[in-house]
DNA sequence: AATGAATGAGAATTCATTCAT
DNA sequence: GATGAATGAATTCTCATTCAT
């Protein structure tokens, strides 16, 4: 059993769980079954450890994201596909949406912003550019378009996270459709 | 010079500045000027003065927005008056704009989350049910209508807070149009 | 109202109720109805009003102890008087008793143990003395002696204290008659 | 080196010779040679470590005089076998000695008062029963009766302390006279 | 004289980090 | 490599004392 996963593991479950605050590195140890030191071994500290779980993750949902493109598909069909894999990746993966999340608001160190981060702006405006002939993106700097898309997906799943909301495929339709509406052109 | 003031001022300016992790109390009693007695003369602890700062926030942010709005105006006119308002309030006072957003996030102690009690839910709800006959508005819960507004204000607002937008009357023009495209049923 | 005497009624009245360790000066001004500046007006810190009404209690027990003396009486009726008085006096004014024993526990600066100072040694050693002509006092050290009348006293009185023992005439002769037969030869 | 057993000495040590109020924690550790982390390793928190050597110090004299009886002797002799064995382990152990006495009227949690615990009631009680045929107790409370003894040996004890007495055998026998004569019915 | 808001040194307790085993 | 007992700096909070009113 790999000690380095179980402590990333045990790291996501208890700030997720029991809180930032009350997540101690004996509790860590103790959750992922190692000893104290062990921890130490394989991270430089604690604040270190938080950090690498952050990229960990981040990495991972880039990857789900790029992963749902598909440049063949019709554009709005596309565009639902990449709005409901975020979806259900977010509501699906709670405790990583929520530690991505917060991480950044718990300490001034690390420069980036969540938003900055979180998802890999490029692939999303090379693909958003990519259809300016069938459709017409309205004229809005790159990161507003980014922002009406990405800030709806953020405040639904916390509705989900929150229980006020059940998850559909039609939800996800109606969504998909209301970010659409809000960035394209209607003619 | 009221101290109860200089402690909760202190409290915002070094949560959003240097990070809810680092600030303790000795340091809020630093900033505000007074010593670390007087803070527990008008607060019960540390927790109960970062909840106190929480609602009298939430309290103005309420009646920022409630204030903003105006039933004898155009439908539209209105709603980009409420968008206006929340956008400048969360700019101008990004300070404020970020405490309320994180401090749910870090105390697991208070249920509310921060979607679910930040904005006056209720007026607006009102708000936007009253033009039923003059616009449709599409038929989505009523969660999912506010998150769709809800939710590019905040990324817009943090886009501002990276130095990465200015807003001018232009761009909040464009976005309460977006916003108001993304839940009403054009025909 | 003497502010100085409801300061020192007020401090029996706390340690003796709420113990020592809780009783601030905050709360002692709270219960002596003066503002707690007013204390340091009449006594120097904490630590002296509290030996201020240890020396006052002291003195009051010294002067009910001395009043109990009669020289003219038999002497095992005086005796078992001054017997009677000092349980009265404990049993009745427990407040005042509890704080003569504990006080010096508390603090190593007041060099005098209780014991030692608790009663006005030299009368009654005196006393003692007097008759040794009609009775015969055990070739006992005086410390000794007054050892073994002043021990079961205190002891008797904690059993009052604790509810164990209620004191009757025939209780109160029956001890005093006990103390007696320790320290007097009997032919 | 077993660092409970130093903590539990070190405040044995500090609350008997510098007194209660002044027994810090840090000083705890200073004086046991541990950091100030360890103490909380081995005990829940300072009251809970007052506590436990409490009860370890209550046991430890229960058990000596629980073994200085023996039914076998002389009524008379194995009363002063008794009373000797608790002179000698109050005067040798005066710190032990000191910290019982003082412990229960400092902590008003503890509902025990001493004289209630300090000693094993029952043991004794049957031992001044057993000899109801040899020797006449006199018809008092057994508490009263059991006051008669503890009460003189404290105030010795005290004597000793304070250095006004040195115990020797001579003392001994007479101080175990003293309150045999007090207690039991001379023909 | 009397007050009580303000102070800050000092208290108990926690926890990230180290290091001998 | 792995462990967890030991550490002590840092934290929250208290309270005796002061001093402007």
């Amino acid at each position: 059993m790999d000690k380095k996963e179980s402590i990333l593991e045990a790291t996501l479950k208890l700030t997720t769980e029991i809180g930032w605050v009350d997540t101690s590195t004996s509790l860590i140890a103790k959750e992922a079954n190692v000893g104290m030191g062990t921890i130490y071994r394989y991270f430089e500290s604690k604040e270190q450890l938080f950090y690498d779980l952050f990229i960990r993750l981040k990495q991972k949902l880039n990857e789900i994201v790029i992963s749902s493109f598909s440049f063949e598909k019709d554009p709005f069909d596309n565009f639902e596909n990449v709005v409901r894999n975020l979806l259900l990746y977010y509501t699906e993966n709670m405790r990583e949406f929520r530690y991505l999340e917060t991480y950044s608001d718990l300490t001034s160190e690390i420069p980036e912003r969540i938003d900055d981060t979180l998802l890999p702006l490029e692939p999303i405006t090379n693909f958003l550019n990519g259809w300016n002939n069938s459709f017409q993106l309205k004229p809005l700097p790159i990161d507003v378009i980014f922002g009406l898309i990405y800030g709806p997906l953020v405040a639904i799943a916390n509705l989900v996270h929150m229980k006020k909301l059940v998850l559909t495929d039609q939800i996800i339709s109606d969504i998909s459709e209301a970010c659409w509406d809000s960035i394209i052109v209607k003619n």
